[in-house]
RNA sequence: GCCCGGGUAGCUCAGGGGUAGAGCAGUGGACUGAAAAUCCUCGUGUCGGUGGUUCGAUUCCGCCCCCGGGCA
């Protein structure tokens, strides 16, 4: 790891991949802290303002060691998904700093070097509507409005993936499939960067995610769940912070602390489950750093 | 000591004379705008031990061990 570091060029923006609590944060610092640069957000979660404790993210020391960006700059109540997330780090690429991409969430690396569908966003009342009628009639109603290549390629078990595709037929008139077909190029090319990514032993991996929740506990991670109490809605994306429902639910008294926050642990082992899994398939190209 | 209930997959438990099944956990996988989301796949384990009945016992009977609860 020492040489992989030396190795790195100081101009080419570099990429730091990994499953949750495999110490990506505490990389891109100390590449921050050798070459410069500024570190930039590819979490899902850690754009959001409201949940900073139990999501990780780095606090007012990392903040000052050098420059962060895409970090909670985000309302907990607003919508945000990859394309918000792609749109916010084009504005940071085209700026003078190197920057050092550090994240877990696998799609928005591959929508940033692999390209993402140039999409309209869909109307608030066309998702509500989609919502609705997959509740109420489910997803056969929604897959029989679909166009053949669409239905092909997307995983018609997935209620959400079909809601998805369902909501840009009706709001473009287009199927998804014909809009993915026209994916431009990427911003970033893997070539045109230095990916790095981390491999966690899985039970050096899960130890550390019990060690990191007991800490956020520990570190105001309750109060942080309080401050949210008034204002919570599950539907949001902010609330899908593993570990929110659990801490919500305990105060609220309906569950012991202890329970909550061992659910909390397997649901981030789970999580990280899924990372491993996008990584081996999707990244074969990245240098990999083995921990520990 | 006696009386009840129970000892079945890592955990919680269902079942029942022809060697057994769910949920959870775990595994592998998918995933181009909810992605910390969502979805798919995978279930052999001395059925507590030991004798007996039986063509055949995890299932019935005896004894023993362990865990609850009750009575002394």
């Amino acid at each position: 790891m020492r040489d992989l570091l030396k190795s790195l060029s100081g101009e080419r923006p570099v990429l730091i991949a990994g499953p949750t609590a495999s110490g990506k944060s505490a990389l891109a610092l100390e590449i921050a802290g050798r070459q410069g640069g500024v570190i930039v957000n590819a979490d899902a979660l850690q754009v959001f303002a409201n949940w900073r404790v139990l999501t990780a993210r780095p606090g007012p020391d990392e903040e000052a060691f050098a420059p962060h960006r895409l970090y909670g700059h985000v309302p907990g109540d607003a919508a945000y998904s990859v394309g918000h997330w792609l749109r916010d780090a084009a504005l940071i690429l085209k700026g003078e700093a190197r920057p050092i991409i550090v994240g877990g969430t696998g799609l928005y690396f591959a929508a940033l070097t692999e390209g993402l569908a140039e999409i309209p966003p869909v109307p608030a009342e066309i998702r509500e509507r989609a919502a609705a009628r997959l509740a109420a009639e489910g997803a056969a109603a929604l897959l029989a409005e679909l166009d053949a290549a669409t239905l092909a390629r997307i995983d018609r078990a997935n209620p959400v993936r079909v809601q998805r595709a369902w909501e840009v037929q009706a709001a473009t008139g287009r199927g998804l499939a014909s809009w993915q077909d026209e994916t431009p190029a990427p911003l970033l090319p893997l070539a045109a960067a230095q990916p790095l990514l981390i491999e966690a032993d899985r039970d050096w991996l899960a130890a550390r995610i019990d060690r990191r929740f007991d800490a956020m506990v520990a570190n105001g991670a309750l109060e942080e769940a309080r401050r949210n109490l008034g204002t919570w809605d599950p539907a949001l994306p902010s609330s899908k912070a593993i570990g929110a429902r659990e801490l919500i639910d305990h105060l609220r008294g309906n569950r012991d602390l202890k329970d909550a926050v061992a659910d909390a642990k397997t649901a981030t082992r789970q999580y990280a489950k899924r990372q491993r899994t996008w990584f081996r398939s999707r990244m074969r190209g990245w240098a990999a750093i083995l921990l520990p």
